[in-house]
RNA sequence: GGGCUCUUAGCUCAGUUGGUUAGAGCGCUACGUUGACAUCGUAGAGGUCACUGGUUCGAAUCCAGUAGAGCCCACCA
């Protein structure tokens, strides 16, 4: 499928990458298989949500991932990346809730809950997998044939499994606590889910007489709506000014219950008034000052916000509306203090950002301390690796101090608990009578729990549930456990700690042994993209304007080691120029190539020009470099290298040296190790930028049908094509030609005029060495009459440089300016001087010299009397302009 | 209140176990387009590595403290 070679065209992202992904995927190169006998390598990808849409975050994550699936298949190693979508709970039913009121003024309740599921269920089928095309703009090589939904058939009947097992192990159990309950959805919702934001609102400073009827105590609360729920008051044990009410009681004002005064250290003495109203249905931590005293637990919302009946006469009444009636009935009766200005943060909603209410509810959780416990050994004994290491803090921090989770959900859509209830006689739930935990209805009669199960008791199966655990599928032998986990920070507790948990108490392994932890996306000032905020940065766009390789390199790049990442869309022009770049140095030799013919070095190494054996040596460099780079996640750091090698190695040094001049051909020798060396480079970039490296990989050799850069072999270290002799040479040839361009550009050389240039070095093998390398001086710092020798004079009129310790003069008959040679020696002399004074600084400090590594020592000696020999060189050069 | 991260060139950021007078991209200055690329090339300017102290022969790098910025967790009603 050779393209047509004789005309170089201009790189355009676009034309290429839906094409090269069409050969992919319809190519089967994605494809995974069970039973290749290759050693298996499996990511784990953090499923989207079915309501989600391709955001900045992907993009990078699966950047990541991609690059270390594609790197590993080239290795020949059968790749999983395994992939699917996750239902969201709370996430699904809101939009599709919304979608359906706005758009057929359909009510949720007035549907009926099957007839609500049905509909969400139709809107996964149409818009389900949207991501997925997006995904594939981005160049995911995922195998598609293998996606999972977390409540297909298989998946379903793992969570429910799974619930089974674990009420059977005695860590699911049912119970009436204080939850986080949010009304907006009318759901309860776990600790994670909760925010913390700052808000001004009011403390309220109220008195309640003493039932004695003389005399009142004063309590400052942020909800006086909760008082009608008070059971006590509180105050501390070592306050004196409460001391004597101790054991007394005030009147509930408003509500005329009768309350008792406590003493509770809980109590802070400086805050308020000093006496708290304790509220043990409303306010977890009164909850607990309630438990401690036996004091009654008293609730008077509604699971939509409103009071209760419990609430009295506010019975109805939303809580903020009843607010404002009692603290107005307050003051009418005289028993508002003050009203004070208050900034303090408020438990909000992830979901919906409505406010949680605390309250007393009838739960089912997972009782988290015996998963935890042997989640954190292996880690802290390292059968687990988080890349950074530090993210292992924050995981231990969490588990050490895991709180119980609740798991139902008091929504429609998700996975129904799997725990049946005998009915009454209006064939509602009897919850006088036993319940049984079963998958499968029990007995004929037995109605099931109404509420689903949180999101993540599915998620927290994904490595294995898509396998087909619990079954022992060839497929979960294979490719479990996985090999690393690409994740952002933000959910560490919510999926990757319960992961780790899950697998190890439902397979007895760990689900990965490596976590690879990237930061997130931020905007321009470091604040999270979101829809409010309207600053989010959609990678479409960006793929659209710059090209999928140039959005994942600079992605990649970018993603250094954890760090966050504030980004500018005009990142991406590097990305962008790079693949330019890349494009275009395919021409410097591409445009001589004859179609269909396959170029290949006769020439061993030993035979290859300098700068031939240098690139290759620095192509080894790279390679291993990259590899090191990769093995510990630092992607950054490896594409960084590759960069560096192609443009600033490749490009500016080594085909500017061996492209023909005009009108002349490409010698055939050059030309194919020129394709060698820019074919590794391909490959090693494939990973990162795939479309254009396949691309540009077919126009390099005739190719067989079904080979392609994508399972092309990922390039090895030769050492043998590896020479640091020539290399070191080549280096100082390169300082030559840039101390000559230097002098050039400071006296104003015209760039097509030729000039004469002499080199003076220390011994007669270099001068035989550059003597041999004359044109790339000649080519590359436009000199047309070179002469190279040992201790040869500098020409009267001209430029002197020392170079890596040799001459090299640069005759400038005419144009030579001495005020201007003079500074800029003097310059070189002030530097060359303060570097050795450094360096003689610290070999005459004993203490070095005792102490530091015999090659440290010797390096410091060796450059000292470099530094000298220049020193001495420069400043006789200075002495002849006088 | 506890913990974590960051502070390096005008801007955005690299810098792997401490060892050449610190690097990149962008921006800036000068010069340069009849064939790879102006999404480019050549040369250059630009940094007391936040501050203070300590460890060390040697610190951008390790430790402590200070000052800013940000994040996470827990939350005084």
């Amino acid at each position: 499928m050779a393209e047509t070679t004789s005309k170089p065209s201009a790189y355009n992202p676009s034309e290429i990458e839906d094409h090269w992904y069409r050969f992919w995927e319809e190519g089967g190169f994605f494809n995974t298989d069970a039973d290749s006998g290759k050693e298996p390598f499996v990511i784990p990808m953090p499923p989207p949500n079915v309501t989600g849409r391709l955001h900045m975050g992907h993009a990078l994550q699966d950047a990541v991932q991609d690059a270390l699936i594609r790197m590993r298949r080239m290795q020949g190693y059968e790749v999983l990346w395994i992939s699917g979508i996750d239902h969201a709970g709370i996430a699904t039913q809101n939009v599709v809730e919304r979608k359906l009121r706005d758009e057929e003024g359909l009510e949720r309740k007035e549907m009926g809950r099957a007839a609500f599921v049905d509909r969400v269920w139709d809107w996964k089928k149409k818009y389900g997998d949207i991501i997925w095309q997006q995904k594939r703009k981005l160049g995911d090589s995922v195998d598609w044939s293998r996606t999972r939904f977390t409540m297909d058939e298989g998946f379903t009947r793992a969570v429910q499994d799974v619930f089974v097992q674990l009420y059977e192990d005695g860590l699911i159990y049912r119970g009436n606590y204080l939850v986080n309950w949010d009304p907006e959805n009318q759901t309860v919702i776990s600790n994670e889910e909760v925010e913390n934001v700052e808000r001004d609102g009011h403390l309220w400073w109220i008195r309640y007489p003493l039932a004695s009827g003389e005399g009142h105590i004063t309590i400052a609360t942020t909800r006086p709506e909760t008082m009608l729920a008070d059971t006590a008051i509180a105050v501390h044990p070592a306050d004196d000014r409460y001391s004597g009410l101790v054991g007394r009681s005030a009147v509930l004002p408003l509500v005329g219950r009768e309350i008792p005064i406590i003493s509770d250290a809980y109590v802070k003495m400086d805050f308020g008034a000093g006496a708290l109203k304790v509220t043990p249905g409303h306010d977890v931590n009164d909850f607990e000052i309630g438990q401690r005293h036996g004091l009654e637990t008293i609730s008077i919302l509604n699971a939509d916000a409103t009071i209760s009946e419990a609430g009295g006469k506010y019975a109805g009444l939303d809580r903020f509306v009843a607010r404002k009636e009692i603290v107005a009935d307050l003051a009418a009766a005289g028993l508002l203090v003050k009203v004070e200005d208050y900034r303090h943060s408020v438990p909000i909603s992830s979901r919906s950002k409505g406010l949680i209410e605390p309250l007393i509810s009838l739960q089912w959780y997972v009782k988290m301390k015996p998963l935890a416990d042997p989640a954190l050994d292996l880690v802290r004994e390292g059968t687990v690796t988080f890349y950074p290491d530090r993210w292992k803090n924050e995981y231990f921090r969490w588990l050490e101090n895991v709180r119980d989770w609740p798991i139902s959900r008091q929504l429609w859509w998700g996975h129904r608990i799997p725990v049946w209830y005998h009915a009454d006689a209006n064939g509602e739930i009897d919850e006088g009578r036993d319940f049984l935990v079963s998958v499968d209805q029990p007995l004929p009669g037995m109605v099931q729990d109404e509420d689903v199960l949180d999101t993540w008791f599915s998620s927290w199966l994904w490595p294995f549930a898509t396998l087909g655990w619990p079954e022992e599928t060839p497929q979960l032998k294979k490719f479990y456990p996985s090999t690393v986990l690409v994740s952002g920070y933000d959910i560490l507790f919510f999926w990757i700690a319960r992961m780790i948990m899950g697998g190890l108490h439902f397979t007895g392994e760990v689900p990965y042994r490596d976590i690879f932890i990237t930061g997130m996306i931020k905007d321009k000032q470091g604040r999270w993209m979101s829809k409010s905020l309207g600053n989010g940065i959609d990678p479409l766009d960006m793929i659209e304007q710059y090209g999928a390789d140039a959005v994942r390199f600079s992605l990649v790049l970018l993603c250094a080691q954890g760090q966050d990442i504030k980004l500018d869309p005009t990142k991406f022009e590097m990305g962008r120029n790079f693949a330019n770049k890349i494009w275009n140095a395919f021409n410097v030799f591409g445009r001589f190539m004859e179609e269909g013919k396959d170029y290949r070095r006769k020439r061993l190494f030993d035979e290859l020009e300098l700068v031939e054996k240098w690139i290759l040596t620095r192509l080894s460099q790279t390679i291993k470099a990259v590899d090191e780079a990769a093995s510990r996640y630092r992607l950054n750091e490896a594409v960084s290298h590759i960069y560096d090698l192609f443009w600033s190695d490749f490009c500016d040094w080594y085909l500017e040296l061996i492209k023909p001049v005009p009108g002349e051909e490409m010698d055939q020798e050059k030309m194919a190790l020129a394709i060698e060396v820019y074919e590794a480079m391909i490959k090693l970039l494939h990973p990162f930028m795939p479309f254009i490296t396949e691309a540009l990989w077919h126009r390099l050799r005739p190719r067989m049908d079904g080979d392609a850069c994508i399972v092309a072999a990922w390039p090895e270290v030769n050492a043998s094509e590896s020479n640091a002799d020539a290399a070191e040479l080549f280096r100082v040839l390169q300082a030559m030609i840039t101390g000559i361009r230097s002098v050039r550009s400071q006296y104003n050389v015209p760039p097509g005029k030729r000039i004469a240039v002499k080199i003076s070095v220390s011994d007669e093998g270099l001068a035989g060495s550059v003597e041999a390398q004359r044109q790339y001086i000649e080519r590359l710092a436009g000199v047309d009459n070179l002469a190279v020798g040992v201790g040869l004079e500098k020409p009267s009129a001209s430029a002197a440089l020392v170079v890596e310790g040799h001459e090299v003069f640069v005759p400038l008959a005419g144009m030579i300016d001495l005020g201007v040679e003079r500074v800029r020696l003097r310059k070189e002399i002030d530097q060359k001087v303060g570097f050795l004074n450094s360096v003689e600084k610290k070999l005459a400090n004993e203490g070095f010299l005792g102490r530091a590594p015999a090659e440290v020592i010797e390096k410091e000696r060796q450059k000292a009397a470099d530094a000298r020999a220049e020193l001495e060189m420069l400043r006789t050069n200075l002495q002849d302009l006088n």
